[in-house]
DNA sequence: TTTATTTGGTTTATAAAATAAACTTGTTTA
DNA sequence: TAAACAAGTTTATTTTATAAACCAAATAAA
């Protein structure tokens, strides 16, 4: 009837995450935080629940002298999120 | 961008709740707890978090000897849930 | 050059949420 | 009449979400 609703993307931030990496081939932080509106706090938080699901990868590495961190989203991810989506629809109709 | 999401409905129980209600003119709380199949101490504690922003009302009466909860969506309620949807909508393309 | 200020985050603290377990009140059944 | 069941509610506990506080390095200002 309502299928479970994966708790890890059942999450405003990290929905948005997800929503953003599933369109580019990879973010950095302040992108991501850009894009959300999100505190660096949570948003760092909510990367590291992303990661450690396997749904995202994170690169940490510098943009010239700069540290920055790559996101990526996994196979893995986009497959949860593709069937969040899907799971959604049962709510919503 | 990403809209905010409206906490009360972005619930897992809520939203199959105000899903079920929005079907129907009316469901009592047996009829909900099958449909959703949560919890009664679960489903009382949401049904409580409905009614109080005003998405449901909530008629306590009998069937026969039985005490009955008949649960109905308000208008508040209605486009509450619609405009969840279209929000939503931001965060799944 | 030393002192702010900014960038790019992480860690920690706290308030709110979700959920189940335990309990209550009354009814039906053995 | 005692046990089981129905229909919930209350309470307790575990997770979450989130922001505040913090840190280290780089840049800008004095």
């Amino acid at each position: 009837m309502f299928p479970k609703l994966d708790p890890v993307l059942h999450s405003e931030l990290r929905l948005a995450v997800m929503s953003v990496l599933a369109g580019v081939d990879s973010a950095d932080f302040s992108y991501l935080k850009q894009q959300t509106g999100a505190t660096s706090g949570n948003l760092s938080v909510q990367i590291d629940k992303l990661t450690t699901a396997g749904y995202i990868t994170v690169e940490k590495g510098f943009k010239g002298k700069m540290p920055c961190t790559t996101c990526r989203i996994t196979p893995v991810g986009l497959s949860a999120f593709n069937d969040y989506v899907e799971a959604l629809k049962a709510y919503l109709k």
